[in-house]
DNA sequence: CGCAACCTTGATCTTAATCAATCGTAGTGG
DNA sequence: CCACTACGATTGATTAAGATCAAGGTTGCG
């Protein structure tokens, strides 16, 4: 059990250590290096069946989690039932640090798709932090990628229509995978999520995602089939989203 | 000049030591650490005037910045004009950590009142990171506290009413002001934000903002007069963000 | 085959946006 | 001291984006 799940994170490591050749620079070295830490300080992998949590909010937690495979979503749930998706977890991403021993968590993560994470006690963490300075800056960064990930859907549901919304939700979904898994094929992506995800992220309802979606389908800016995600004109679907010239500049940039 | 923010700086650190007396425990030492971060790294610091900009979406920055006085607002701006206002920050709080060199910042930080911030280079955060564990965790942890807030706001924005959101922004406000600036007089802080920050915040407009306070006011659970703020019953208020029992827990929990 | 999810589409309703004055108050210059 | 100005708050009338309610329609799977 414990080999054949370091046999995928080793896996993992090489596509992506793999994929340096052909592009320019940091964003790679950073995956590579949360890998890394990974390797070096988990306790133990998690392999988790598509639809169960990871945890739970008001579940107390001193572990910080690495996603090694598989797609997760963080979400918090009101009285009532209404649901907010406050982010997605890929694989190389960091999730769950809530910074002190003994506070519940403010949110629950699950899985999406079958997952396999890297569980990383608190003390592996003081202890990175005391002998590892570059995997200190890495988390950091990690940590801050996080932030800026949080701003663009706060601008997303703040202050876009439903349509420029989805757009950029898409694009960016869509880069963060590429920057992930690897390479897409023909601007293909696997995209296990739902209608009722991308609404539950955007503050839609499922209904309107549906409308939204089919409308950027016949406009041939989308193409979605069998959990795939096919983005056939990223620059024209960038213009959607409020963003001009995103192959250039990082398309995080509101202007 | 250099001593009088450092006489700033000293007294603030002194005023939220003295408060440690009244409550239990992390939050205060957090916010002691945070200016003992800033006393030991910064190599200067810069004074803000009301209105004036700390840094601007775009802009390279090689910094990272802690609010010794004074209140700020993190921004992005559309294209058309749209704003959406991503975090406020207030005495203690770290703002504009990139993580990388080089890269444009996302957003902009404007001043809301005169304010005094620390500056501290990236090369200094490296140094801290290697030498300064106990500092590095409280970097750690205030880059999770702004994620928590950022989450706390995608849930008012996306998924609560106006009515419920203005409540669950006010009391997090409230309670902000209280961890950063002191215990408040009265249940009473300084309060300098218009309505337009609060609907730039909250994804509203001011014209409804304006209508959601009135409702607000005529039931008496908030009252608002030339820059302060005052919450005469928190508990009920609470209710109405659609939280109970906030006093015993950490009301960022959505149940 | 038949059920269970999920997606799709239509009709109607609500919340909040937009448009348009008006009011209050703090500052400014004469 | 007082008109004048500017900016923010307020209120009303109207509109629009997206929610809600209600059927079907697909797809995949035991």
């Amino acid at each position: 059990m414990a080999t054949a799940q370091i046999d995928i994170n080793t896996r993992l490591k090489n596509q992506l250590t793999g994929r340096v050749t052909g592009l320019q620079f940091s964003h790679t070295d950073q995956a590579k290096t949360i890998f890394d830490i990974a390797d070096r300080y988990a306790v133990n992998h998690r392999a988790l069946k598509a639809g169960t949590g990871l945890f739970a909010e008001g579940e107390e937690s001193d572990s910080l989690y690495i996603v090694l495979e598989g797609w997760l979503f963080l979400h918090r749930i009101l009285e009532d039932g209404r649901r907010q998706i406050l982010d997605f977890a890929l694989p190389g991403d960091v999730i769950g640090f809530c910074g002190k021993e003994k506070s519940p968590l403010t949110f629950s993560a699950d899985a999406i798709t079958n997952a396999v994470i890297a569980v990383i006690p608190l003390r592996h963490v003081t202890e990175l932090l005391r002998n590892d300075t570059a995997s200190a800056m890495m988390l950091l960064r990690a940590g801050q990628e996080a932030l800026l990930g949080a701003f663009d859907t706060l601008t997303d549901i703040g202050r876009r229509t439903a349509r420029e919304a989805v757009a950029h939700f898409l694009l960016r979904i869509h880069r963060r995978s590429i920057e992930s898994i690897g390479p897409d094929q023909d601007r293909t992506i696997s995209f296990p999520l739902h209608q009722e995800h991308i609404g539950d992220a955007l503050g839609l309802t499922a209904v309107h995602v549906c409308r939204t979606l089919r409308k950027l389908r016949n406009d041939g800016l989308v193409e979605i089939s069998r959990g795939h995600l096919r983005l056939p004109n990223p620059d024209a679907l960038a213009e959607e989203a409020g963003i001009y010239d995103f192959e250039d500049t990082d398309f995080r940039l509101a202007s």
